[in-house]
DNA sequence: GTCCGACCGTGGTCAGACCAATAAGCACGA
DNA sequence: TCGTGCTTATTGGTCTGACCACGGTCGGAC
């Protein structure tokens, strides 16, 4: 059952067009008062309303669509949805598909977030955190020779560091990189799995960090984890220039 | 001078109308041959190509605009543009528009992106960073009782010390929270304006920040920033609860 | 009371028209 | 030949009106 909101005044902003309608809608949303499920007027409705074409009102509606606001449902009516992050994964995409080099710079967006999402879960986590940390550990050996799994399961587990923090923000940021940390992932566990060397790297240093949020000590898990990443960083460094060996077959 | 990109080709995605149109315009821009500055066909000729009506072509057009992807210039066609940070600003608006008690959380992100920041500032910061650094650090004591320059002073410090981590990534990040992060330090400025205890705390925690990038110790700034932090939150819990004098008349 | 058909409402899209404004091209005059 | 003025073309901005698809609701008939 929608509840229907009454929009009855249109703002005057000096503007027209697209822009008056995309800035009345924008301020409506602002305010706080529609909320996930409302359903906004007929399209026919707010054009007359505002004073403009249909297709004036659509341009506004989908631009608020792609921002993830608002759903547009077919014969139903535009229906006001909690902001998706996944706008956030095409905006990364976006930039660094006009970059260049910009992964190694990402890296350090992601030490960022999970070195104090990390402090925070040593601090936070609940039962439910530690049973969630638990299991994505479990699936770190099993995987060690499957790039693709393996790279999920990492990056499980260290969502699942993120997730215990207890911060949605953090959460919404990591979220926002999503995709170029799979792709992170993948690439390390394929260089990994090339190289023999550090399943005991990464089998065992997951699990320090689960046992320093588990120990509730947030300087160590935030010490740990910079370290995982450095030792990380320095196998991808030997891989490199060639100091590491191809693992015998396995 | 304008590029004048030909778009041969419809891309057949099973799609139609708008998602056939943004489908086809974002495939484009990701695949990165689109460079900011380039000018797309007019409406009327990727309406004729894409097979829809130009109206539809308007909506994926808008869309793209409020990503910040593209610019519609009235009566010369549609640009590419860099990806626009402000878009992440609105992001943030909306999504606190429909929490409660969300900049506490916001902080946290704040929290991280500064800490790292200053990590990587420390190692690399330029001359022209300490510059800028110092004359933001400057302009801290002679704001000290306008809540509203001040707060524009001392995010200009931070934003200088984001700077200085010569991390493009960080600096996006810590962008897209502009809005909430000004409107934050505009309420820590009347909070501590209000009570006369903490200019010493302003002034010379700045400037031990500023000191510890300069002498080049990533920890110490770390550590320092984080304690700069804990102390403004505790005098924020000082004030909430009552424990603080109201200044003498400044 | 149940089922079926018709109608209404809503978004999705199309076609065609008009407007505004700038830039470019052409013609004419000095 | 060059400069100026006028006209035309181009492009986005918007409007109007029409049609389509389809789901939901209501009313009537059995």
């Amino acid at each position: 059952m929608h509840d229907r909101i009454e929009i009855t005044r249109a703002e005057d902003a000096g503007a027209k067009g697209f822009e008056k309608v995309f800035a009345f809608l924008r301020a409506r949303l602002l305010a706080g008062d529609l909320k996930p499920g409302d359903r906004l007027l007929p399209e026919r409705e707010l054009a007359v309303i505002l004073g403009v074409s249909r297709p004036i009102v659509r341009e506004a509606l989908r631009a608020l669509t792609v921002l993830g606001l608002v759903e547009i449902k077919d014969r139903v009516g535009t229906v006001v949805r909690r902001p998706d992050v996944s706008v956030l994964n095409d905006f990364f995409a976006f930039a660094i598909a006009q970059a260049t080099d910009v992964v190694d710079d990402v890296m350090q967006a992601r030490i960022a977030i999970e070195c104090q999402a990390i402090r925070l879960a040593a601090a936070r986590a609940t039962i439910a955190d530690f049973e969630r940390l638990g299991a994505a550990l479990a699936r770190i050996a099993p995987t060690i020779h499957d790039p693709e799994a393996g790279a999920r399961a990492d990056y499980d587990f260290h969502r699942s560091l993120v997730r215990a923090s207890g911060s949605e923000t953090l959460a919404v940021l990591y979220d926002a990189m999503a995709e170029v940390l799979m792709t992170s992932h993948v690439g390390r566990r394929r260089t990994l799995d090339a190289f023999g060397e550090i399943r005991t790297y990464l089998i065992e240093d997951h699990r320090r960090l689960f046992q320093a949020v588990v120990e509730r000590d947030p300087e160590r898990a935030d010490r740990l984890l910079r370290e995982h990443f450095a030792i990380g960083d320095e196998f991808r460094r030997k891989a490199a220039i060639g100091e590491m060996r191809p693992a015998a077959s396995a």
